[in-house]
DNA sequence: TGTCCGATTGGT
DNA sequence: CCAATCGGACAG
């Protein structure tokens, strides 16, 4: 396991597509207050990218005080609140001014498995990271990290284990998005095939 | 200031 | 299948 954290250039490529896929099999470390690791292995991600894209924050180059941490540099957290009660975790990419960005959607629980059962309370250990809100709040990621940069050391993430092999990579369309009209049913959505940690809603499709 | 609605989750 | 729950975005 290759714990040296993913260099600016990963994140700043023009594709965010190919981000999204390459960020999967890849380790997103949180530490927690005493500075212990909280991780797990990213198995399911989605692409965003504004500002054409209808489903993203930023479409049509909205900006506003939530949507402008997506305009940073890749390599910068884009953390925001849902439905009253969920956080949900977002990696930056390209470069400065444009506003793509990648959903981390689930994860495999890797570091710090007690810490999670904790926040976690009465769940079972497969049912700890797969969910974007369930992850954020294992992690301990909440607004706070918003604007974080993934180079430094609040919230990272370690190039982790061997490039995950394109055929056990699966895609197809993104989740909870159906009022993006036809930017709805692209294959956006990109998750380890064989993964038990991909999220619920996300489980039904096979890619 | 008022209204509408959401990149989800957990329980029915 | 649907309620929970509240901040963000935008109209007025």
């Amino acid at each position: 396991m290759n714990t040296r954290k993913l260099p600016r250039k990963f994140y700043t490529r023009t594709d965010v597509l190919l981000v999204a896929r390459r960020l999967l099999g890849r380790r997103l470390v949180v530490p927690d207050r005493d500075g212990a690791r909280v991780s797990g292995i990213i198995v399911e991600t989605e692409a965003y990218r504004g500002p054409e894209d209808r489903a993203s924050h930023a479409f049509g180059d909205r900006r506003t005080k939530r949507t402008e941490t997506m305009y940073r540099i890749g390599g910068t957290a884009y953390v925001y609140f849902v439905y009253g009660m969920y956080d949900q975790f977002n990696v930056v990419t390209n470069v400065e001014g444009i506003p793509h960005a990648v959903l981390v959607r689930a994860l495999e629980p890797a570091e710090g498995i007690e810490v999670m059962r904790r926040r976690r309370r009465g769940r079972s250990d497969h049912d700890l990271t797969n969910g974007p809100g369930k992850l954020c709040i294992a992690l301990g990621i909440d607004r706070a990290l918003d604007d974080a940069d993934l180079l430094g050391d609040r919230v990272f993430i370690e190039e982790g284990r061997r490039r995950v092999p394109p055929g056990a990579i699966a895609s197809g369309p993104r989740i909870g998005i159906g009022y993006a009209a036809e930017w709805a049913d692209r294959p956006w959505r990109f998750w380890i095939r064989d993964s038990p940690c991909v999220s619920h809603r996300g489980r039904a499709w096979r890619g």
